[in-house]
DNA sequence: TTGAAAGCGCTAACAA
DNA sequence: TTGTTAGCGCTTTCAA
């Protein structure tokens, strides 16, 4: 098969290529009967615009990326595949870019800005910490999703978000009231301003308005978003902490791996240790045991991330959105045992 | 920040435009005293090249597309991860393009030569029926990945795979070694060329070969790979079908669904219902029970295809390989009960 | 070993 | 309403 440009398109039609610019781009200032005769040629060509040199004339502010740091995660891919639904009505194109766990967002944000001069990001699973600062001297629009950023004081950033502080304690609540009192976590980075770090905090409320105390160096594990990784090292926490009863664990992802790590050492969930989730993934429904978790209300935070992207491309200022989060209750939270 | 662009580089450099590019490329026609300069003062300026530019130029032949069919899966996605690192190491650029399992892969191939004139494709979680036609007409070098193109009569399409008749024979032997007699199948499609439709084959070489009957209009389902779709099929099922004592679906992902259906209907797996998987995903050895599953072998799925389709954008013909796959056993194949 | 200059396919002034 | 033409940033001959 041919490849046709723009040019035989125009020699077929017999007009010149700025009039089969002007139908293909949709412009008003072309007569219906050249239109007709165009896209004529165009459809009987199978002729396909190259965006290479499509975008080389448009240069930035054209289209938005989004950045989605964790490809293995289930809950981030599934409000990526959320983001690009809602954006299909926009009319700032966006594209995808998965990266790894381990890559640096702030990196693939500057690549993405030099090589295809994307005008506008939304980072999702990124981190507040000092390479954020990138983003203030690229000053392009951005939008973090699942991180609050009303704290960042990036001129340029919004955000959307749940308040993670607050569900993480309403989670540790949940297991206070349940009776357990030798509670564990298992989640990501405790110091800084990301979400897991406010997950902490949160966990920390609820343990220090119950008047319990809780010792970060004994307790806490550092964790990756990984099933071998939170199974390994379950297995490990659990052969010398067998008097814990319960797992705060920061993703659905860990709590199975946690769940399955627990079983291999015989210890049934929720009958002798009950475990929670974060994010509410469709895997946390369909687990055994399931999972209770908090569910994020993945469709809003997809929607309002676009439509505050492509609010601030036209110029408005950040906002920061907090959206609601609902503890959805599984089957591996039970009641404290009394005895083992 | 500022963007740069090659101009500013040589500018600053005090060189042409031309050398900067050589730099940039790395040929060896620049002496190591020009190249340093250059490369500092790109470094200094976190020039980056334009990709569209660079890709106007160079027009077709030049990278590689890698098409994802089935967004949500665990699998397909581990293999496109495994192929961009193999592919991180050859000098033609790969991209990776994830679709719906509901979308046209052939309309995307179609989109990307046109749009982004990639050279060479492969296509991750294909069919082959009447539309892989196109992929003739469009004569650009294909690597089927996980089906077995070897019958297709396409004269620059590969393919990648295990023997998926086989190994699904292999499992549905394992079930009836178990004792197990009345087994239905979950999966999709079984007519055409696909891989399911193969490992429907396997599944009746074997049953045919223990001199079973099988009425495919009763006991076979269609679903769709996604977890709420075998569930939601497999508990419709078993509310009419208490007898069946073993069922073989054709992902991990489906088994996942099934098993929970299973368990809300008050069966247990594998004492009064067994399930096996296919694939061998990181899940399947998590989940609980863990399943019963092929374990394909990813890492030389994706180096095979990668190396297949570099091999052909040199000229060469394509060759189909077929890969060994491995049985894992799990906890959720049991012997057949006597009595429920 | 380096530089000057001609495009790659498209868009967008500007002119007609 | 349509056509002519100058670039977008880069690669790549061709000359020097």
């Amino acid at each position: 098969m041919e490849i046709y440009t723009i040019r035989d398109v125009a020699r077929k039609a017999g007009v010149a290529v700025s009039t089969v610019s002007r139908v293909l781009n949709g412009r008003p200032d072309v007569s219906e009967e050249t239109r007709r005769r165009v896209m004529e040629v165009v459809t009987e060509c199978g002729y396909v615009q190259n965006g290479n040199a499509r975008f080389l004339k448009h240069a930035r502010t054209d289209f938005a990326a989004i950045i989605v740091r964790g490809r293995r995660s289930m809950f981030l891919s599934d409000v990526a595949e959320q983001m690009l639904s809602c954006a299909q009505g926009m009319k700032t194109p966006f594209l995808v870019k998965y990266i790894d766990e381990a890559d640096d967002e702030f990196d693939t944000l500057r690549q993405l800005y030099a090589e295809k001069r994307a005008g506008g990001f939304i980072l999702l699973g990124s981190r507040l910490d000092e390479r954020s600062e990138a983003i203030r001297a690229l000053g392009v629009p951005c939008v973090f999703a699942t991180v609050d950023a009303s704290r960042s004081g990036l001129g340029n950033a919004s955000s959307v978000c749940i308040d993670d502080r607050a569900a993480t304690r309403a989670m540790m609540d949940h297991l206070l009231d349940n009776g357990h009192r030798r509670v564990t976590i298992f989640g990501g980075n405790r110091y800084g301003d990301d979400v897991f770090a406010r997950r902490y905090q949160g966990a920390m409320d609820s343990l220090h308005a119950h008047g319990m105390a809780f010792d970060p160096e004994e307790s806490y594990r550092c964790l990756r978003f990984s099933l071998e990784g939170a199974y390994n090292e379950a297995k490990r926490y659990f052969e010398g902490h067998r008097d814990v009863t319960a797992v705060l664990t920061m993703s659905d992802t860990m709590a199975a791996g946690v769940i399955r790590a627990l079983i291999d050492l015989g210890l049934r969930v929720p009958q002798d240790v009950s475990v929670t989730g974060f994010d509410g993934t469709q895997m946390s429904r369909f687990y055994v045991p399931s999972i209770t978790t908090i569910s994020q209300p993945v469709e809003a935070i997809a929607r309002e991330s676009v439509t505050l992207l492509c609010d601030m491309l036209e110029g408005a200022q950040p906002r920061y959105v907090t959206l609601d989060y609902t503890l959805l209750e599984g089957e591996s939270v039970g009641p404290c045992p009394t005895e083992r």
